[in-house]
DNA sequence: TTGTAAGCGTTATCAT
DNA sequence: ATGATAACGCTTACAA
């Protein structure tokens, strides 16, 4: 069956049905001037009639440029990574460049072999948003002469590579942590999941320090993954714990203490106030509207892809920026 | 800059650096048998001395095979979809294949623009999810070789093509809007967006005819995109209107719907009823919890993956599949 | 303006 | 077991 497969219409076929070179359709196809109107229609013409179409193949192999970008996630399965997924492809499209993903799952390895696989596979740049990688891995993508954005990665302090950054730390920080700190003395908790990467972490010692700084207390959640399993775990801390400022990694865990908050008798916010830290637009589907952080995270796909292609096209070097997240004030914070 | 791209390893220059030729090389590159242990160990050494990573591009143009597949699909942006890709990429990386993207947007000469695109960039087969094409369409890219997998298209009903299709409307009608019809007097409530493709318009179809079989009255709402507008919309409802079944097309219409009536002061599901079409995780997020139609769209994209990969291997010509959807009966159904 | 031919980095078919 | 050498489908000097 695959033999069957062989028969694509190539540059050959079209030079002699059109009388003419190999050489004066690749002008046709790649649009150069000097080629008579005249025999530019007769190649034309045959090309519809054969229904010819480069093989974007050779033509990479004869340029070294593909027109193609890698991106390398940890999964496509995240509402905010595919809002950035989004965005990147909607920039690429109309650029004219094509996305080819490379998932990592959460194993080192496979993000080592992932990257192997980018290099090998030739293109002409990559968008890394995955936290698993040590600067060493990412500066050795380089050696491939392969131009990189790194997203949000903790690469964030070195200079040696293009990055889009996050405000996330200091909108914590300042907005919400010390200003409630400063305001009130209910107990803060911070509520987690495990392994849910550097930004999480970055953002836990964000807080813990800021209460170092204030000289106030405060509580660590780790909790399991699962709705379910959040919900129950609020509701048995609520039977003793009958107020408080929870900060929730996520919209999930951020509704499920409302829930639980809720059932319990406590009254939002004047007993339990909660921030979800990656919001989305289910924040304020739900009742009472969850206050959260929010990022742009399509903007975020627009800016890495523009500042790839601004390093592809040798316009800049080194590109640096950050997008800033937003606090979005609702129904459950003062 | 770009010009100190240039210096990729080669297979010459590992074959030089080894004290072999080419062919040797790219003998162990492959794993071919017929290499002494020697000379195999001496290659793998200049190979990683030197970082040499193979270049995918010629090795496709010289095996006419790209472990590339294509996905188009009309955004990356919906849930369902990227539930679906995360199935599609995770088999496919399992099996050794990369995913490049092609996304269509909603106007039908976009979609055309990308299954041009797809053709030229070779890969080694398609998988379809979108709308927007006619069955001509689809089977053009068959003219060139490329082996298609559709997921969930109107060509359904023509044999010429592989594909998935969703048993929705089956699961709809009987489970939901027969049952409903046969057991209560209370009208049902078709709410969609407008322009949210031929699944939507089967499935509103499917809606009407069986109310007409039944010999029953209903009525359609068609809703601009919004949650707040949504909200709005059948909060003025709920002034006139004191009961009813919904059928909403997706979570955050049917979390509008339960939203404003219970803020009408109206009892789910005692007064009104809601079920959401395309379900998600986040229906038994909030409360009252969605009553829902699921779809396990990680598993089509598995699903659809590996028909194309059989195809592929020759191992199967038109494999077609069907998925069923499940009625989720939480809080806001009888 | 058009054609010729070398080269892009591999694989694969011959010989040896 | 290894080495020449011709493809693969295209671009691009260089010649004509």
């Amino acid at each position: 069956m695959s033999d069957t497969f062989k028969d694509r219409v190539t540059i050959y076929e079209v030079a002699a049905a059109a009388g003419v070179s190999l050489a004066t359709v690749s002008r046709v196809i790649n649009n150069h001037p000097n080629v008579t109107p005249a025999t530019r229609a007769k190649v034309q013409n045959a090309i519809t009639r054969l229904g010819y179409r480069p093989s974007a193949l050779a033509q990479a192999l004869a340029t070294s440029k593909t027109t193609n970008i890698g991106l390398i996630i940890p999964s496509a399965n995240y509402v905010f990574i595919s809002n950035m997924l989004h965005g990147i492809v909607m920039r690429a499209n109309s650029l004219g460049y094509l996305i080819t993903l490379f998932v990592t799952g959460s194993k080192k390895e496979d993000a080592l072999e992932a990257m192997d696989k980018l290099i090998t596979s030739h293109v002409d740049g990559a968008i890394i948003f995955d936290d698993l990688f040590e600067e060493e891995e990412v500066t050795k993508i380089t050696n491939y002469q392969v131009p990189v954005v790194v997203v949000n990665n903790r690469l964030d302090e070195d200079e040696k590579v293009a990055c889009i950054t996050f405000g996330y730390e200091n909108t914590l920080r300042e907005e919400i942590i010390r200003h409630h700190l400063r305001t009130s003395d209910v107990l803060m908790h911070f509520v987690e999941l495990p392994n849910n990467g550097r930004l999480l972490e970055r953002l836990k010692r964000s807080f813990i320090t800021t209460h170092h700084e204030e000289g106030r207390n405060y509580i660590v959640h780790t909790v399991k993954d699962g709705y379910h399993g959040h919900y129950k775990y609020f509701k048995e801390l609520f039977k003793t714990t009958r107020q408080g400022f929870f900060v929730a990694y996520r919209d999930s865990l951020g509704r499920a203490i409302t829930n639980a908050a809720t059932e319990s008798g406590l009254r939002i916010p004047e007993d339990v106030q909660v921030i979800s830290l990656i919001g989305t637009r289910y924040a304020e589907q739900g009742r009472p509207k969850l206050s959260s952080m929010i990022l742009d995270m399509e903007e975020v796909g627009n800016k890495a892809l523009e500042m790839l292609i601004e390093i592809l096209e040798g316009k800049t070097h080194l590109p640096r920026q950050k997008v800033v997240a937003e606090y979005i004030k609702l129904d459950t914070t003062r």
